[in-house]
DNA sequence: ATTATCATGTAAAAGGTTACATGATTTG
DNA sequence: CAAATCATGTAACCTTTTACATGATAAT
């Protein structure tokens, strides 16, 4: 999938591997993260199939900037992607919870510890997504009007994960108490 | 972490690969899934390793049955990653907010038409989840008393589910009135 | 008649992580 | 003086998916 991800953002602006790693991790992060090497390697295979063209700047102190840009042939790619019915519903992987099923096996100070740590891991997320609010996609829309319907959608995202952190927030401190006090 | 799910389920009881495909269908199949396959070559390595033991029980019509159990040294390696604290979050992947993300790249009846196939997708889950209540569990600790702590963390799971499941139906519905009104 | 259940696996490929290797400039 | 930023990659390894191969019995 991060071959999409790739192509998705290639069809905003060129970009090195290393700003694409750099826009991921401000942007798509929360539902979709990589490795920068597997940025590169991905690229690598991207270019190879046609659906991406690069061009070398170099430079003098630093590894010579390699930018991508996206091919007519790897925006059909994307729209394709896009367009394809999802029947099905991506797979969760969640330790936490898999910890939390066979925590029987463990004590409960340390069932406790792991689910306060937890928690606080959660909520630096939760505020970070609060902090993230309307106004800084709305000062980019002021620059760029024709990104306004991206936008909407990039918000949509974001609240999609501000709820849903705020629900696993909230159930780590009922899980907690319970855990506290009939364990 | 499949290799951790096999020895929690395995810590309750001895179970063939096909037994253990089965619980994780019914148990943690919303937070850890596998393959068939997986299960099986992750078996044999964690035999190799010691942590689990097979018997075998020949069938006259069916593939004999190859019947694991764990070992102590298993049951030690499950608690130890149990009680080493997590962190980390668990990274999340949804290729859902990925599309949509990017949305903005397909028409309108387009993206409505994913929205409005992964809400109906999302709410036989719900209704999974909310069907699969307490009762269930319930009955299967009036049988076995020994397993209440198990039941409670078991039905916490279960909960966190149901809740995120929720969030996210709301999510839909709200985001395809939003791309409906204004896109 | 077809589908689900029970029951085993192997092999190839794809996707992802970890570790390694290099190094100047800027910011705190 | 240490850490972050910019900038590239390779190689080994681990995890997961997909495809293949077989076949009786019971339920719908």
């Amino acid at each position: 999938m991060l071959r999409y991800v790739l192509l998705g953002a290639l069809s905003y602006e060129p970009m090195t591997g290393y700003d694409l790693k750099t826009f991921m991790d401000h942007s798509t992060a929360h539902f979709w993260h990589a490795r920068q090497s597997q940025i590169y390697s991905t690229l690598k295979q991207l270019e190879q199939a046609g659906y991406l063209e690069s061009d070398i700047y170099p430079q003098p102190d630093r590894p010579d900037r390699r930018v991508y840009s996206i091919t007519d042939s790897g925006r059909e790619q994307l729209r394709e992607w896009l367009a394809k019915p999802m029947t099905d519903l991506s797979p969760v992987k969640s330790e936490l919870l898999l910890r939390v099923f066979f925590g029987a096996q463990i004590d409960k100070v340390t069932l406790l510890a792991q689910l306060r740590l937890q928690r606080s891991l959660l909520e630096a997320i939760l505020t970070r997504y609060r902090n993230q609010t309307p106004d800084q996609i709305q000062d980019g829309v002021a620059e760029h009007p024709e990104l306004s319907r991206d936008a909407m959608l990039w918000e949509a995202t974001r609240r999609l994960g501000e709820q849903h952190t705020a629900v696993y927030v909230r159930w780590l401190d009922e899980t907690i108490e319970m855990v506290e006090s009939n364990f």
